[in-house]
DNA sequence: CGTTTTTGACCGGCGC
DNA sequence: GCGCCGGTCAAAAACG
């Protein structure tokens, strides 16, 4: 079967600016296209151009549910999933509540205290592709069709060496024009196609991350 | 030729 | 205990 790969997603009119470590996805030909599966027609070269209609429907963790975004890091490196920086737009319950089902099952499984991950979920305005670019190179590792939803579920795991962030990405059964992505864990390393930077801003104190693409990379 | 995708099988948790 | 369900594995195929 041939499937069509690195296209990438193309994502209807902005609403929300997306989080720093998502944002700019650089162009680059070649390689590191976060891999599709459904996604056949040729997109944007930048998936998110400047924005995309973005909902962060909740931010879960093992540790008391939701979560208050995470704060941006002060450095260039570790950098988390796409951290939610937009108020949610819309709960979309039932994917949360899927997700804190999957939080309980991982913690009862491993015997001491439950481990602690970070989950995003991203609910995401896309007509004609599953897959939302991110910037980190995934690999497709299951499929799996789930109870409530017409729309299979697709399980992606970083593909970087010893980074077990994984993601699962469905589309809306309540409306297909949107995608879920759910994120779990923290890449231990930086984006592939970005390279992140901070400044201190010296009256404030405050710090600025920016996202660069690399240049030849 | 190395990497990624595909897909059915397998496994563990949970509810009944 | 059993069946359902969601998540993962792994071998083969496909792709660049």
């Amino acid at each position: 079967m041939l499937m069509a790969r690195s296209s990438r997603s193309s994502f209807a009119a902005a609403d929300v600016l997306l989080p720093a470590a998502m944002a700019y996805r650089q162009p680059c030909s070649g390689g590191s296209a976060t891999s599709s599966y459904f996604g056949s027609r040729p997109a944007a070269p930048f998936p998110f151009g400047t924005a995309a209609q973005l909902d962060v429907f909740e931010c879960l963790s093992d540790e008391g549910g939701a979560v208050p975004a995470p704060a941006a890091v002060p450095g260039a490196f570790a950098t988390p999933p796409p951290p939610p920086l937009m108020p949610a737009e819309r709960i979309v319950p039932d994917a949360a509540a899927g997700y804190n089902s999957h939080a309980r099952s991982a913690a009862a499984a491993g015997e001491g205290p439950p481990r602690r991950t970070d989950r995003i979920a991203f609910r995401v305005r896309s007509d004609d592709d599953e897959v939302l670019d991110d910037g980190y190179k995934w690999r497709k590792y299951g499929k799996k069709s789930v109870k409530n939803s017409p729309n299979p579920r697709n399980y992606y795991r970083c593909s970087t060496e010893g980074c077990n962030v994984k993601k699962r990405v469905e589309r809306d059964k309540d409306d297909p024009r949107y995608v879920v992505t759910m994120y779990e864990g923290v890449h231990n390393h930086v984006s592939p196609g970005t390279i992140y930077y901070a400044t201190q801003d010296a009256a404030s104190g405050r710090f600025f991350v920016a996202g660069m693409h690399q240049p030849g990379h």
